[in-house]
RNA sequence: GAGCCGCUAGCUCAGACGGUAGAGCAUCGCCCUUUUAAGGCGAGGGCCCUGGGUUCGAGUCCCAGGCGGCUCACCA
């Protein structure tokens, strides 16, 4: 107890005092007929006298989280979800004994309370109370009230307390989760079955990514956390589901920044009979919908930046795009040469020994993505940085693939895919070549996958988009750390 | 991984040139039955991130380390 702050051994003694009266500090349930926020949007804006002569009986529960006292009566406003509302407690009314409780109280603490609505001098909408009840006791104190908890670090480590102390913070995670629901009912409605595939996975597959290797000891062996569902979701359209997403986590053993966590959400999904051009169609649709749902307009703002989600959005070849950007001739999509000069004046850094498509790619990153603001689908990815996707019937050094851009950022990854499995033996060989010297990330060989792919699956467009990064672009954060509720950090101590 | 910045009371922050560690909020005591960053009077509260070093003396200077943020590199 002697390495408590006062202030925790001060609330453990009125812990005690209210057993003496005796109050459970930590109560069972508590029959709340009504919500803050349902209490405020019904009768919030009526007016004194109305409330006067309507006498309003209420029943709510929250933590408090500002409490004002005058000796013999206090006003605290309780917390219930993402509403505030402000009670009245009166020792008149309380009685002797229930004010005593009353003086036990301290911010953080969870109260139920039922009594009548009315509007206070300052035209305050209150709950006069006629009867308390304890729920529990906070031991510890609540971030100071006027600047709140702004410490980054504790912020991540202690999100509970950031969310009590923060409501933009509490408004953020319940954006997402209604961005989640609003594409989850999206591809419901567009009749897409949402499945669960392994997160542990004998072979990781479906991304270019280093994974976590985990061991399962019953079975005596090493498993991957994968870095993508892409490979079972296809087995899915093998086995003769048409329309099939996920919505989970990937993993993947790399740096941590403002836009990587090693876990992070994923959408993935599949449709039978497309091509990569059908789900250009239905991004713009999903996106177009994610707004107006949520946010009631397809303008939003991020990080200082208008952004118009509004279809139809701008179509660009990949070649085009770092031609026109760069005012480059033709000539560097097939001359090497020339390419490695055009990077060197664009003061893009590419290794020495880079081959033509990585230089491209390079230019591409460095000079075409940050200008990607307002949404735009970049198409026609050369086949040798998309192992997965199908080749173009009109030019088989292309794949039929698409990327969604917007603020910049890679938002949607889309493609038809390769469904010949002789192709993706081809193409599997390829990177187990290049794993064999010294790619960690290249894929591995999966004969699996290729025995699926052998008993035929139907033409197929897929589709993966980073929710984390589709949040982030919604609620306007820099960071994804401040769309993920526990991101990752190194223990305290 | 590299560079820059930060770490002082529960929270938010001050602490010039090295000389007994401060404020506001919170806490505790007294007063206060319509406040809302309530108010008035009084009080308590510190491993100054950790470990070394320099010095008569280190929160402050030096070295090493820890944790975090940002930027850069790989990735979504």
């Amino acid at each position: 107890m002697d390495d408590l702050t006062d202030q925790q051994q001060q609330r453990i003694k009125k812990l005690d005092t209210l057993r003496e009266l005796g109050v459970q500090p930590y109560g069972t349930r508590f029959d709340a007929t009504d919500r803050a926020g349902q209490l405020i949007r019904l009768h919030g804006e009526k007016s004194k006298e109305v409330l006067e002569r309507e006498q309003l009986r209420c029943r709510f529960a929250g933590r408090i989280v500002a409490l004002r006292r005058f000796g013999k009566a206090a006003f605290a406003v309780l917390q219930d979800g993402a509403d505030r509302l402000q009670v009245y407690l009166k020792k008149d009314l309380l009685g002797e004994q229930g004010y005593r409780v009353c003086e036990m109280l301290d911010l953080g603490d969870w109260i139920g309370v039922s009594g009548q609505l009315f509007r206070t001098k300052t035209d305050e909408f209150t709950v006069e109370v006629r009867e308390l009840t304890f729920l529990s006791k906070a031991l510890r104190p609540l971030p100071e009230k006027w600047h709140g908890l702004t410490d980054v670090e504790t912020r991540y480590r202690q999100r509970y307390v950031d969310l009590i102390a923060n409501p933009s913070v509490h408004e953020i995670f319940a954006t997402r989760s209604r961005i989640i629901a609003g594409v989850r009912a999206f591809l419901i409605e567009k009749g897409f079955l949402e499945v669960e595939t392994p997160m542990m996975q004998p072979i990781p597959g479906g991304a270019t990514a280093r994974p976590f290797v985990t061991h399962h000891n019953a079975l005596g062996m090493d498993l991957y956390l994968r870095v993508a569902p892409e490979l079972y979701l296809k087995r899915l359209i093998v086995g003769g589901f048409p329309r099939v997403f996920e919505i989970n986590r990937n993993f993947r053993n790399e740096g941590i920044s403002t836009i990587h966590n090693p876990e992070f959400t994923m959408l993935e999904f599949y449709v039978a009979y497309a091509d990569y051009t059908d789900l250009i169609g239905l991004t713009e649709e999903l996106i177009a919908r994610l707004g107006k749902e949520i946010f009631g307009t397809t303008t939003i703002e991020y990080q200082g930046q208008q952004i118009h989600l509004a279809p139809p959005w701008r179509r660009w070849s990949y070649r085009q795009a770092i031609l026109e950007v760069n005012g480059l001739d033709s000539s560097v999509l097939s001359d090497r040469t020339a390419a490695m000069k055009a990077a060197a004046r664009l003061k893009v850094e590419v290794e020495k020994n880079a081959d033509l498509v990585t230089i491209l790619n390079e230019i591409f990153e460095e000079t075409v993505e940050p200008k990607l603001v307002q949404p735009t689908v970049i198409t026609d990815y050369p086949i040798e940085i998309s192992p997965l996707a199908r080749r173009k019937d009109s030019d088989p050094s292309l794949t039929d693939r698409f990327e969604l851009y917007i603020a910049g950022r890679e938002i949607a990854n889309a493609f038809s895919e390769l469904n010949d499995p002789l192709d993706q033996r081809k193409r599997f060989e390829a990177q187990v070549a290049q794993r064999e010297a010294g790619d960690e990330e290249a894929h591995y060989m999966d004969e699996d996958f290729l025995r699926a792919l052998e008993h035929g699956m139907p033409p197929t467009a897929g589709e993966g988009i980073g929710i984390d990064r589709l949040v982030m672009l919604f609620t306007n954060q820099a960071s994804i750390r401040d769309v993920i509720l526990f991101p990752q950090l190194r223990p305290e101590k």
